[in-house]
RNA sequence: GCGCCAGUAGCUCAGAUGGAUAGAGCGCCGGACUUCGAAUCCGUAGGUCGGGUGUUCGAGUCACCCCUGGCGUGCCA
């Protein structure tokens, strides 16, 4: 809710209240929504409040309506007209100066209008892409990186103190995995060269492993490793270790590099290998073992998570005496919680689904609430080429990457349309949409044109046209006549209320919903006002002109236009998309 | 079998936590530039919100039951 929309929303709170001391509504009194109505004749809010009382004051809700409506008070005169629509909606509709305060608001408060206010709690810890470094990210991991990332942006203007993090599984049987394959790859690179070093050796090459990574990459490390550290070296290497933690390692810059790229940034890094390295494993199962959802079955350690709300006990400890996944994770979420943090945000890929019930039960036995974990599973992307499906095998180790995807799309367009859709949908990715440039094609270009068009203008009537700006008074925002000029004023006001919902409900593609709506609405304003510009046209601009030219109208529109231009660039900073103040001419 | 998510216009999807006549983009069709910022804008058409029952002043939204699709249901990670 948005100061407006609060002042509003206490009048009638408190002409509720005083039907309730009149005695004409039994119990309790409830608060009193203030909603934005769909349509403009609807009024700037409208609340529903009469008909959720009616029962309670024992009236039909439009003779409640008009008894509540009596009793406001409203000294400030914020208030313009009220009205008793259909079964009984109150319309409200409020002073224009009410409004045009508003913009002395934005303008004052600049980028940190719809700012959050600073909390010192939640203390949020949100973790998101985690890909294993065996492999480049491919598109799944881009959305859950777009999702994650603008979530952490979202959080943070909303007011939250949030650190982002990345959890890297460098250890365990896939990292083995990876170093097996890059060895077997190396041998092959020798033997194709009739190595002496290969040769002096009475090994064999031993079998690609079954599970084995077979993407191109895995060769160019292993070129990479023997140009490094030399055939003799990785011969003799028959432990994975050395070669498993050097491929482990180039993978993790790759994706780094990749994640850089995107405009996707982490605060940390966090290695599963030094959690198994500093004991934290053994001290998480330590602490479980001290609860009463541990037991000992088959030789294994098991984790009573039947009784936390999954489907069934899990394996902790195997037979073996090695942990298994879940206990890194349990003891990686102890890290978590161990640092400070009091609510944790896990984006993770909607075939984990299965997992999430046993995490929190987790968190739950290490005396945490379990409402303090939080997953977002994020849907699988579908590529398109126009109407043709791009194919991905996942076996084949043919999958689309992210850097593939980056060089074809480019940066902003992926994110847009990863972030455009709620995070549990699936989405169909068109290619060719998302490489236009065409504004009227690509919704992506379209909002970035929508900001750089309004700082255009501004740029036009500084530099060009030598305009002064003028200082906000209330007197001057009253030029602000035009029917859309005042629509959309009211819909900047909107702005703090989207960001609030939207960091409050984890949904980023609100943010875009907004600016999308927005950028529209300018863009609509700008093409019809064409007999009434904002700047003088050439056409006008011949002799005595600046004598007749209506300046005190033209320094509003520029003040409002500003406006324009700060909330579109707050959105765009908000999704990690690029503000540019101009657009590229398009050739051809 | 069980569990989770989804099903809204030809297509892709919104629908602000239960509100008024369900919206947008794209596509289709029809219009607007001797350019001020047309790289844009305006308009028409298009719907039993998968189906049903219920909850209530009021349901795309909540509950229950079906149908369809995706995913999950490892001592894999």
């Amino acid at each position: 809710m948005n100061s407006i929309q609060k002042n509003t929303q206490r009048l009638f709170q408190d002409a509720l209240n005083r039907c309730s001391e009149e005695g004409l509504i039994k119990g309790t009194t409830p608060e009193v929504p203030i909603t934005l109505p769909k349509k403009p004749e609807h009024g700037d809010f409208a609340t529903s409040i009469a008909l959720m009382t009616a029962k309670k004051a024992g009236r039909p809700p439009r003779e409640l309506a008009q008894m509540i409506i009596d009793r406001i008070q409203d000294p400030e005169g914020i208030i313009d007209s009220i009205e008793i629509a259909g079964p009984g909606f109150i319309n409200i509709r409020l002073s224009d100066d009410v409004w045009y305060r508003g913009l002395e608001t934005i303008l004052r408060e600049g980028s940190d209008f719809g700012r959050g206010e600073k909390r010192a709690h939640p203390k949020i810890n949100i973790e998101f892409v985690s890909a294993n470094p065996t492999g480049p990210l491919h598109v799944g991991h881009g959305r859950g990186a777009a999702v994650g990332d603008a979530l952490a942006r979202l959080l943070r203007f909303a007011g939250y103190q949030v650190s982002s993090e990345y959890y890297l599984n460098d250890a365990g049987r896939q990292i083995w995995n990876l170093g097996q394959s890059v060895y077997v790859r190396a041998l092959e690179i020798l033997r194709e060269e009739n190595s002496p070093v290969l040769k002096k050796s009475p090994l064999d090459i031993p079998e690609f492993p079954e599970d084995g990574y077979r993407g191109d990459y895995v060769s160019d490390i292993a070129q990479d490793l023997l140009e490094k550290k030399g055939a003799e070296w990785v011969v003799e290497n028959t432990d994975m270790d050395n070669i498993s933690s050097f491929a482990a390692a180039r993978l993790t810059d790759t994706i780094r590099e990749s994640l850089e790229k995107f405009n996707v940034h982490f605060d940390v890094w966090f290695s599963e290998k030094k959690l198994h390295e500093s004991g934290s494993i053994k001290n998480a199962v330590n602490e479980l073992r001290k609860t009463s959802y541990i037991y000992e079955k088959d030789g294994a350690l098991w984790f009573k998570s039947s009784e936390l709300g999954d489907e069934k006990d899990r394996v902790v400890v195997r037979d073996s005496g090695e942990p298994t996944y879940f206990a890194s994770d349990i003891a990686y979420h102890a890290d978590k919680y161990g640092r400070g943090f009091d609510h944790l945000i896990n984006v993770w890929g909607a075939d984990h689904h299965g997992y999430v019930a046993r995490m929190k039960g987790a968190v739950q036995a290490l005396g945490h609430s379990p409402d303090s974990l939080e997953t977002l599973l994020v849907q699988f992307v579908t590529l398109k080429r126009g109407d043709e499906k791009v194919s991905m095998g996942k076996r084949s180790g043919q999958f689309v990457t992210v850097d593939d995807l980056l060089e074809e799309v480019g940066r902003d367009p992926m994110r847009y349309f990863f972030l455009e859709r709620r995070h549990d949908s699936h989405i169909d990715f068109d290619i060719e949409t998302a490489r236009s440039q065409d504004p009227t094609v690509n919704p992506a270009v379209y909002v970035q044109y929508g900001h750089a068009r309004a700082c255009s203008i501004i740029r036009k009537a500084e530099k060009e046209l030598v305009i002064k700006k003028q200082a906000f008074s209330i007197e001057l925002a009253r030029q602000l006549q035009h029917e859309d000029e005042l629509r959309i004023l009211r819909r900047m006001m909107d702005f703090p209320v989207i960001v609030e919902d939207a960091a409050e409900a984890r949904e980023p593609h609100r943010v875009i919903n907004y600016l999308q709506d927005l950028s529209r609405q300018f863009q609509s304003y700008y093409t019809r006002t064409k007999s009434d510009p904002v700047l003088p046209p050439p056409s006008v601009r011949k002799g005595d002109w600046r004598k007749n030219w209506d300046w005190e109208k033209t320094h509003a529109r520029l003040l409002w236009v500003e406006a324009i231009a700060i909330i579109c660039k707050s959105c765009l900073d908000i999704l990690g998309l690029a503000a540019s103040t101009r657009m590229a001419r398009l050739s051809e």
